[in-house]
DNA sequence: GGGAGATAATTAACATGTTAAGTGAATTCG
DNA sequence: CGAATTCACTTAACATGTTAATTATCTCCC
């Protein structure tokens, strides 16, 4: 009732903060959650067509750069939560796409491979979605796509630090 | 195990694929994430004091800007599917911090509002809100992070486009 | 060598993401 | 009018995000 003029910014709301927030359309969060869907919607139909998801094609990423990693450092190397990865890599073990055998000097440790099967997918996997790369790459513009990158990982490693307090101690 | 010199890009993998896939930790999607995951670490636990999830702040956020709204109206401004919008709606009903009516005119619409107690919860958590989002703007600077966003928007545009094939038909 | 603490991984519990199916109401068109 | 279609929203089912608690193992140190 009694509505405003149009006004975006809701400067004039009775009662209400003087500062007023920004149109949350336009935040941080929002715009890094917008692309990051824009850019994912392009990628999720291919992978649904061979039966993976996006988390799960991560860890297949992940594991075919190298011979095996521990879980904790997969989940680094996957940016996943612990929780997240152990139930997906049960289930990628059901599937024989990977492997595990734990380590023989810790035994809390254990060791994750792809299998063969494993490469395989990937190999089917990997050209539609190389191909769907280039496009987007094609069309935002090599450059700017550097420099995006580049920007986000400033971002990233300014907002780092904030942990920082908290490892000082541990380091010492 | 034979573990071959570092070699980022694998090039020399045997028996891989000729095109090693790019590193997936610098590829565009992993950037995307990880930024936004630096930036949402900075607001969850204020929000969490307030008992309040990242998406549930985002719908408040969007019904305190205006009078009220449809389903799915707020689902597009909120950046949520539907069936989160539903069960987040049917929660947030529940602590008596949105109100709900079912529109006059076409009983399918359901018009959404925040109510007083959902705008006094707004109001105790925004100060601290805004003081994270100014921090994060004065660490990354307030042009670069404009840049940032543009570049964002830009990305999310150029990939848009894709689905306008679906699109023409209902146009013409 | 054995108990207190640290560590790696999993499980638990709840909230959301994602796609498909279902429900009830409105619209279209014969 | 009324059957078929479309539409707004919800529910269902499964996968992941997120934090806390558990379990099993290891390390340290007395």
């Amino acid at each position: 009732m009694a509505k405003r003029p149009a006004d975006p910014t809701n400067a004039n709301a009775p009662g209400a903060r003087q500062v007023p927030m920004r149109d949350f359309s336009r935040s941080l969060p929002m715009s890094l959650l917008r692309a990051r869907e824009a850019v994912m919607r392009q990628f999720r139909p291919s992978l649904r067509e061979h039966g993976l998801t996006e988390q799960q094609w991560r860890i297949l990423r992940a594991l075919a750069a190298i011979e095996a990693a521990e879980v904790t450092e997969l989940a680094r190397t996957a940016f996943l939560l612990g929780p997240s990865l152990s139930r997906i890599l049960r289930d990628l073990e059901a599937r024989n796409l990977i492997e595990r055998k734990t380590a023989k000097a810790d035994q809390r440790r254990s060791m994750v491979s792809i299998s063969e099967k494993g490469v395989k997918l990937m190999a089917s996997v990997a050209p539609s979605s190389e191909a769907i790369y280039a496009e987007i790459t094609r069309r935002f513009g090599a450059r700017k796509l550097a420099e995006l990158q580049e920007m986000l990982g400033q971002l990233e490693l300014c907002l780092a630090t904030t942990e920082a307090r908290d490892e000082i101690t541990d380091d010492a």
